[in-house]
DNA sequence: TTTCTTGCAAAAGTTTTGCATCTAA
DNA sequence: TTAGATGCAAAACTTTTGCAAGAAA
């Protein structure tokens, strides 16, 4: 097992994920701890995004063609929408989706993620 | 505009999948045209792909954790099952999910897709 | 002290590109 | 012919690892 330390590097990124209002990728996570530790090295924000996610504080958000981006874990159950003229991603509030049966049979699920594509507010009032 | 030619390499890259019944990696992809054409390079398969995907032809489905998998398009709008233990990924038929409004005002929603999690048929009988 | 963590650099894995050659049209 | 496609190798990215030095506990 591991002892979990509490170092000023892994606190730095804590702080950086929870103060962000959006999934952060590793570069915008790594700028943003280095705002605080100018040192801090690209090999401990994968090593710190590691542990958080198997601590379970971190969830990875995947964007079809895009390295994975991460955020805080344990908020209420939601999914993502990404703008696909500006590529910016929102978080949508709440489970708009509702996944029912149709699993083959002896198939069990135990978790889904939904991701929904379109134009946001601002590109959408744009191309009109 | 391109002029799309008619190659042995990317008539056979849509063989194999067209062939295949769930979605293929690179590498499988790679080594189920090399069965036909030995001398296939793998800077073929991505560009092939990237074609293909331009045209339509192939959709890409993006499982966190992993590199892009692709399957044909055009086929009947259906999500996917990946099985937490033995990593398989399985087509669902049909859109067994519901995208309920509740978008953000001004955002318009074209897509989605949705990745269900959980332990397959033969995942699930063996772990019970 | 002891053991986990960090930084750096090197390594590994994936995808893209430059270029000479080849080939479908 | 001739513009697009291919193969190979090198380059560009992203992520992981080895190791000596640093820092929690």
């Amino acid at each position: 097992m591991s002892a979990e330390r509490n170092t000023r590097q892994r606190r730095t990124i804590r702080d950086v994920v929870e103060r962000a209002d959006r999934p952060l990728s590793t570069d915008e996570i790594l700028a943003g701890a280095h705002a605080t530790i100018p040192s801090l090295g690209r090999a401990t924000v994968y090593r710190s995004i590691r542990a958080l996610l198997d601590e379970g504080w971190l969830t990875a958000v995947d964007i079809p063609g895009r390295t994975s981006l991460y955020e805080r874990a344990g908020k209420a159950h939601h999914h993502h929408f990404e703008c696909t003229q500006c590529k910016r991603v929102y978080e949508l509030d709440g489970c708009a989706s509702e996944i029912r049966g149709e699993l083959p049979a002896g198939f069990v699920a135990t978790g889904h993620g939904v991701m929904i594509f379109g134009a946001c507010a601002a590109c959408s009032r744009l191309s009109r």
